[in-house]
DNA sequence: TTATTTAGATACCAATCGGTATCTTTGTAC
DNA sequence: GTACAAAGATACCGATTGGTATCTAAATAA
């Protein structure tokens, strides 16, 4: 038979980049079978319904950017580095995106509000992933040396993914990535004084 | 007649709630029709068309918003309070927020994305003002010697209201204020560094 | 080669979408 | 009280929505 795993991925990329710049209400099945040329009938073999598509289409997107995001953080040793990696890897997402249409976090995050709680119980766990590698970033430059111990680790990690996913918010609308290189610019003065 | 400009007032009101909290698209004619008691009729009388209706929603709930910060900010005298007050109000913004489903302007923008260039450049016309009702405070903070002359102001108020909004984001995802908490401290802590 | 399984195509469904043409009601001016 | 104008109601439109039942084609196992 046909290649059922790469049709099925094929159909998560092409959702991902329609999901993530359409946004998840307003991309129907119909314009998923246009991007991927299959029929409505070929969508629903793979995916039981248009939720659980969204929902495994959001896991797909998060994979690929922490995929991404991993791999610079391991490029670099110390904890100080691994931070500036993560704030590059932000700065270039207007330029250059893993994925168009912005951080697929916050654009799930945004319109599962108060329906769709599927797709909100997945961006939660995205965000809690998020949440723990800068956390174990903090606490190894704690624990090696490299990082000041009297920083609030968790406050410190909330603040720079909060300014970050605001500033990529802000650049996107703006249309130009100043707004995101202030921030970067500052997150880099602020992490040079929390540096041994 | 009846009261045409109350009604307008009311569809407007209505629509704000479901918009910002259900999204724009998702939001259908039949929706609002169900929360005003009126009828499409009645609707597209004073509004040409769904587009328009979203605009001018979009525009209403940001009054709302610029109304009651802007009375916080002139409450205080030195551009710090006049800062704090912003930060309080962000960080009541999960508990009480002024209107319901998040900040208006994120969910605008994010929903605006590619499509819909019209609530698009309303959406920059908000994030415009914001952003020159704080440089406003910390230039007067500057030149009243409330606050040092070395910081960069431009690239300050980025990250005021890059984190604050991020950090709103991250609180109404994870269902508790814990996030805009921390991050409203770190602004606290950082201000008290830059206030003479 | 044939039987079986399954990926994908086709054709349909009721419900809902945004929008409009037309009718009725309401308030006002005279 | 009657004429007029505007606000809102009603009834409809074609297009599209998510979803499904059924059919066809392709690949494998025997």
């Amino acid at each position: 038979m046909r290649n059922s795993e790469a049709t099925k991925e094929n159909i998560l990329k092409r959702s991902g980049v329609l999901f993530n710049t359409k946004g998840y209400k307003a991309t129907s099945i119909s314009n998923i079978t246009d991007a991927t040329g299959l029929t409505k009938g070929a969508i629903y073999r793979h995916f039981t319904n248009k939720h659980e598509l969204e929902l495994e289409t959001l896991m797909h997107l998060s994979g690929i950017m922490f995929e991404k995001l991993r791999d610079r953080i391991k490029e670099q040793k110390s904890a100080g580095d691994k931070l500036r990696a993560v704030f590059r890897f932000f700065e270039s997402y207007i330029d250059s995106p893993p994925v168009k249409g912005g951080c697929p976090l916050m654009n799930a995050a945004v319109e599962s509000d108060d329906a769709h709680p599927v797709l909100r119980k997945g961006a939660i766990k995205i965000l809690n992933q998020i949440r723990e590698s800068l956390l174990t970033i903090l606490t190894n430059g704690v624990k090696y040396k490299q990082l000041q111990p009297q920083i609030d680790i968790e406050m410190y990690a909330t603040l720079i993914f909060a300014s970050l996913e605001g500033a990529i918010m802000m650049s996107k609308l703006a249309g130009n990535n100043t707004d995101i290189k202030w921030t970067v610019a500052f997150l880099e003065k602020q992490l040079k004084e929390f540096e041994v």
